[in-house]
DNA sequence: ACGGTTTTTTAACCATTTCTGACAGTTTAT
DNA sequence: ATAAACTGTCAGAAATGGTTAAAAAACCGT
């Protein structure tokens, strides 16, 4: 999700979390950064009354930052085994006061971040259900890597990409089936490939 | 939008544009970082066929940063007339490199959007078109300060808030006369009072 | 391998929101 | 002053996506 700082994994108490563990919660007073080491965490804020948007996903070298509040704005959630390294907040404040190129990264990454959540943002506001599967496919398959076949992390549930993509769990299903008949994608089990990334594309840029 | 960096209108060239004119674009190189110094702007990406979303709207004090990407990845237009200072991005390297609070002050400004860009996306993904409105109109109404009969910016058009909430003019018409109906805000013209800000608060929390 | 639980898929139905078109009110141009 | 253009409002038809319900598949512990 950010830039990799790995300057920071040197200090910092190490923290392990399994699967489903809540390590952070929106009303949580925002004393430390997580660095992700290992493993996947889902980002996410909810609402009263139970619904939920996953703001994203932090794989190996992202930063989850305690932003410039007293509390956390979104909670966070291990995916398989997750492993962090804590860095208290003022430790993070001091680097970035005494090393301008420390504070230059996390302004970088966080620059990375906005410019994905406007993505993301026109993403919600104004494409169909359709072009938003497409699109996160095509972006879970870069991921990976090219060559790879495309594969989408299976441990991201059809209600995790409904969360993320502001549908239901219904709707996700309904479309991977049409993707399914249209050969775009293959599954197996709970494993998707990307078959056609071309034609996938294709409906990203002028739906039909 | 962003927090306030008033060492930087000091150098940098001014400009002016009128009202609509959009002076920063998707695929334009991104050479110069945009300080607001007077006036308003609206944010905004498109689709290839038309389709909208604003990201956000700028104000005096607010700095478009041109990120870290060759080109800018949304365009801008001023709305009423509007006073911009230019400054270079190398410009604003060297001042990045150099002072440790200019970055810290811009890496703040940079997360306080991560966390209201966080905020929309659930408003975006999860909440009703009521909700959105309500939201909407109580975000606009604090911007003015309280005591002032909350106003909404009369720059703002239909077609303004329904590319920001991600809904069609026919629905912000249709709820704004709801909400004018159920004695929520006030009407004149094209200018917009809050009446009871906490029934719309209501509204955000627990929807009906 | 078995039984129970959870997740995913499928289908029928429904609702919110969009789309289309018409009209009224305002502002701008002639 | 009148016409033209734009903006906002309203109403009905259409559609996308949500809701509900149930079956099928996958997963898990024993």
């Amino acid at each position: 999700m950010s830039l990799v700082q790995p300057s920071l994994s040197s200090d910092g108490m190490k923290r392990t979390f399994s699967e489903r563990q809540e390590f952070m919660t929106e009303d949580m007073p925002a004393s430390t950064h997580f660095h992700v080491v290992a493993g996947g965490a889902r980002l996410f804020k909810s609402l009263p009354d139970g619904r939920r948007q996953i703001i994203g996903f932090a794989h190996k070298g992202d930063v989850l930052p305690a932003y410039p509040c007293t509390r956390y704005h979104y909670s966070a959630e291990a995916m398989r085994n997750l492993q962090v390294v804590c860095v208290p907040a003022p430790h993070m404040s001091r680097l970035h006061e005494t090393s301008p190129g420390a504070c230059a990264a996390s302004l970088n990454s966080a620059r990375q971040l906005l410019v994905s959540l406007h993505n993301r943002l026109l993403m919600l506001g104004r494409q169909t259900a359709r072009e938003r599967l497409a699109t996160f496919l095509l972006g879970q398959g870069t991921r990976m890597g090219p060559g790879e076949l495309w594969p989408v992390d299976p441990a991201i549930s059809r209600a995790d990409m409904a969360d993320f993509l502001g549908l239901t769990t219904e709707t996700v299903s309904r479309l991977l089936s049409a993707f399914h008949r249209e050969q775009l994608i293959s599954r197996e089990r709970r494993a998707i490939h990307i078959l056609d990334p071309d034609r996938l594309r294709a409906i990203v840029a002028h739906p039909e």
